[in-house]
DNA sequence: TTTATTCTTGAATGATCGCTCAAGTGGGTA
DNA sequence: TACCCACTTGAGCGATCATTCAAGAATAAA
């Protein structure tokens, strides 16, 4: 899943997963079906994870709201050093896989299914009375989401962690005013 | 240019360069150094009109402001009808290069540049008064970027145009509170 | 027309790609 | 010990990768 998050699928070779995964061909082909299977598989963890991470912390948080914002302020330490790459993954693939095809799709519905994820917290923030009654949550799940894409195509050239800390504060402090 | 856009570096070959270029091997490789150079001068092309075409908006504009926010609004008919990609290449290759590497810096100088173009905009917005005098225009400019990369992104797997143009409106719409 | 020069050609290069399969290995059962 | 079966091995498959270069074609100068 690393070796493939950091290089891509198209860039990562069978002798590249050979020497992480300590296996020979015979033996992954045995397991998975392809490079394609396998690279499918991967990105059913990374996402599975993404989405459980994301889900835990909206659960955990007495705020759904605030929740949200703290996933956004968390996009501003994305060091290279804890992650094997600061991109996400599910974008990174998405601009790497032809227009049209089963992966397109697999991508689009994990996609999806996080937007729904974060849709969700929405309503439970309308619920609360944090958003107003008339709220599109929905509309602003795509917003959110959108925040989150832009960001972490921005940690992937950003240098400078003070730049990145106040991008993400911009747009939490943004997602709290639509809130206010 | 327009194979890379839409392929990327590592899934266009050579042959397929062949095909759409008209040329022979030996030819390419005459007047390009490498597939690698070839690449770059397809970006350098592909950046290049791209910040042209920001900078015309800009110029031809009154209001610079106004001329963001259309930008904003303009990423709402990324049909992939006219243009080859919806997505950016320069987010794309950024995305599909590694870490370190010429190649990689080529991409975050252009992407840089931008990122100046656009708060070359919004310090011309401040003079004249269209933001607050002490608006920091460049975290602006990186905020207004990390919308358009969103947006890109978005473009890419959104399939329904309303939703698209809603998710740019929210977005200009936003650049305008600023404003207000 | 002859000569010099530049550009084009495409077969061929070695490397690497994703992938296969016959042979080998090792643990479990009788 | 003898047999079985699940799993692993790695040499090797054809295809394709980016790249090269000697030979030919085209163009310009003499």
């Amino acid at each position: 899943m690393q070796l493939f998050w950091v290089k891509g699928y198209h860039a990562t070779s069978m002798k590249d997963l050979e020497a992480v995964l300590h296996m020979r061909p015979g033996s992954i082909y045995a397991a998975f079906h392809s490079k394609e299977a396998l690279f499918r598989a991967a990105l059913d963890r990374y996402a599975t994870r993404m989405a459980g991470d994301m889900q835990a912390l909206i659960d955990n948080s007495p705020s759904p709201l605030a929740a949200l914002q703290s996933q956004l302020l968390s996009l501003a330490d994305l060091t290279p050093c804890d992650r094997p790459s600061t991109a996400c993954m599910l974008v990174k693939s998405l601009l790497d896989v032809p227009d049209e095809g089963d992966l397109r799709r697999f991508i689009t519905d994990h996609l999806d299914r996080i937007e729904r994820l974060i849709g969700g917290a929405l309503q439970k923030a309308r619920d609360r009375g944090e958003l107003e009654a008339d709220c599109d949550t929905g509309r602003l799940a795509r917003r959110v989401q959108t925040y989150i894409f832009g960001l972490k195509v921005q940690a992937q050239r950003e240098r400078d962690p003070q730049r990145m800390q106040d991008l993400c504060a911009d747009l939490a402090d943004e997602l709290g005013r639509i809130a206010a």
